[in-house]
DNA sequence: TTATAAATGAGACTGAGTCTCAATATCATA
DNA sequence: TATGATATTGAGACTCAGTCTCATTTATAA
């Protein structure tokens, strides 16, 4: 199988190394198609994405490579409050937070250094370990308030 | 059907009366249940408790009377990412935000004035409704860090 | 009392996600 | 290159929260 020469690659590599997994087609076919496309994601839309191109890969091994790919810090599962899980890259952008409408499911990305200052601080007050945290506000958006 | 004498009980009612909806024998076992404890819940809770006390409804019933419960601003639903909803009771209660484990699912209520402005200034940033948001933020507690 | 409308319960259904297991693919090494 | 041990896959069964349907029951207003 042909190596990756991304960083993505490499790290995605070396975690299966270390777990003494390989990289087989269809954990290609699926890292391949998250790293080429840089947005957020969502499970459906990568099976849908695959049919299309006509890359069968089933939804068991679907979940089980984002599992992979989460485990080494390429991607970030989300609860938006969906009612399913959303997915985005990390290597490479920097840390913020979602705020969500309820309504119409908009999401807008954010970072907040004031906000995180303040995060920072209630996670201390109570016992929380301070780096590993994420937020999510759920509002009202603009269109939505008519 | 004997009316409810408490503040809850005369909201409830009056929702009841303003959508032309009757106190049934069921919305009452409901809303007297979930009034007598303040706590968090979840459905699966009030449909266990009921059934242990012999009381039976059924579960699109409390479905339905807590989406009521919900709509006259009673009680809240709350996605805590535990993959299914809880219930806090409104009335009477200070507004505040969860703080929740990812590992072990333990939930921490706060108040926090500091947070509260800054998130105000970041829904009014993004042209969302300042008055109605709510907060979640996920972290790891003090056992889940070991 | 009766017509009209609302309410209920049972269970079918949905959709995300997990699990199982037989068949298949991969890898290190001989 | 062949082999055996191990990992991987796909199909579909399964789970679980939540919703929906619809026949039957109950409440309300006149």
């Amino acid at each position: 199988m042909k190596k990756n020469k991304t960083k993505e690659g490499e790290i995605f590599l070396q975690l299966l190394k270390n777990r003494g997994l390989s990289f087989t087609r269809q954990r290609k076919i699926i890292f391949e198609h998250i790293i080429k496309n840089h947005d957020h994601f969502e499970v459906k839309h990568i099976i849908e994405a695959l049919q299309k191109r006509k890359l069968r890969v089933s939804r068991a091994t679907v979940y089980r490579t984002l599992a992979h790919l989460e485990d080494c810090r390429l991607i970030r599962k989300m609860d938006l409050g969906h009612g399913h899980s959303h997915f985005e890259h990390i290597l490479g952008y920097k840390h913020h937070e979602h705020l969500c409408c309820e309504k119409c499911g908009k999401i807008v990305e954010f970072g907040d250094s004031i906000l995180e200052k303040r995060i920072k601080k209630i996670l201390e007050l109570n016992l929380f370990n301070k780096t590993n945290h994420n937020v999510r506000i759920l509002g009202i958006c603009k269109n939505c308030q008519k």
